[in-house]
DNA sequence: CTATTTCGTCAACCACGTTGACTATCGTAA
DNA sequence: TTACGATAGTCAACGTGGTTGACGAAATAG
């Protein structure tokens, strides 16, 4: 098995904080799959919930996500094809069109919202809820420049 | 911003996850950046670190990295044309092409090491050092099995 | 009214993954 | 020894997610 040498310890933090993540997303994909939303891709709730109730332009979404306005409107495509934005024109500025979350989308968020908490209780469980709390806590204290930058090449997909 | 509902608990776990990770790879990646290694991309220290020093297979690399051969190779081919892998026919076996790091490819994965090792340093400074190791338990309990499982699009790149 | 900025889109490209098909080689068993 | 099945590597097509550059249409500032 590849693993870190322990004569280099920084090695396995990186790799320890990516499969925590990937544990978590694989998880919620699982569930979410079978609660009806199959087509529910990695990266999809994230922009789904940058999003937001009161809807966005792609160029505000691309900002937001720290992406370009281009990739804001490729992923924007994407989950309007599976139903969950729609787009419609803004009265006020025929320039933009306005980013809407569909209902289908607001449900497939909800039940993302539901799932993590659940896999944070498990997680709660497991380690104890105070570990889990210093966790968040110390990794918000390291990580916060990059609290919301997803501008990576295919982040999440499987 | 769109930071997390404080109602769902759960959304920011895998944020802070992944924005620990982001954190670490870009503070790397900048680093290896300025020490010679520019064209080091986030995924191939993982790959590097994957092939060994003994060399292996793309066939095998896939195995370990949890990608089919074809990305493998694919990868490995990236890696040596910026000379950080090589291939070479194995004597033994006519099918088989050895992937073995070279010399270049050694420093980087040296480099990152040492830097990985400073990086992780802030941390156990800023957090204090019973933290950190706390958070890499906590991580290793949750994530054993996508330790090194790397089947993602595009998962490091800027 | 004109100049600049902003929004959205198109086009080309790159990185990284997938599956399917194919060749060459190896190992085994009749 | 020959024939067959398993294995290694490659090619092709494709999907997702990212980038930059160019451009037209609409809003805004002077």
């Amino acid at each position: 098995m590849a693993t870190a040498d322990p004569a280099r310890p920084g090695f396995a933090l990186p790799l320890l904080l990516l499969a925590g993540f990937r544990t978590l997303i694989d998880d919620l994909h699982a569930e979410l799959a079978r609660k009806g939303h199959p087509e529910l891709r990695p990266l999809h709730g994230f922009v789904l919930q940058a999003v937001g109730a009161d809807g966005t332009t792609a160029t505000e979404l691309g900002q937001r996500l720290g992406i370009s306005k281009q990739a804001a409107g490729k992923t924007v495509d994407r989950l309007v094809a599976v139903g969950y934005l729609e787009r419609v024109d803004d009265p006020s500025d025929a320039r933009r069109r306005l980013v809407r979350v569909t209902p289908r989308g607001a449900d497939g968020l909800r039940r993302s919202a539901e799932i993590f908490d659940r896999l944070r209780a498990q997680w709660a469980e497991t380690l104890g809820p105070e570990r889990v709390t210093a966790m968040e806590d110390d990794l918000g204290t390291m990580a916060s420049a990059n609290w919301f930058r997803l501008d990576v090449p295919g982040w999440f997909g499987g």
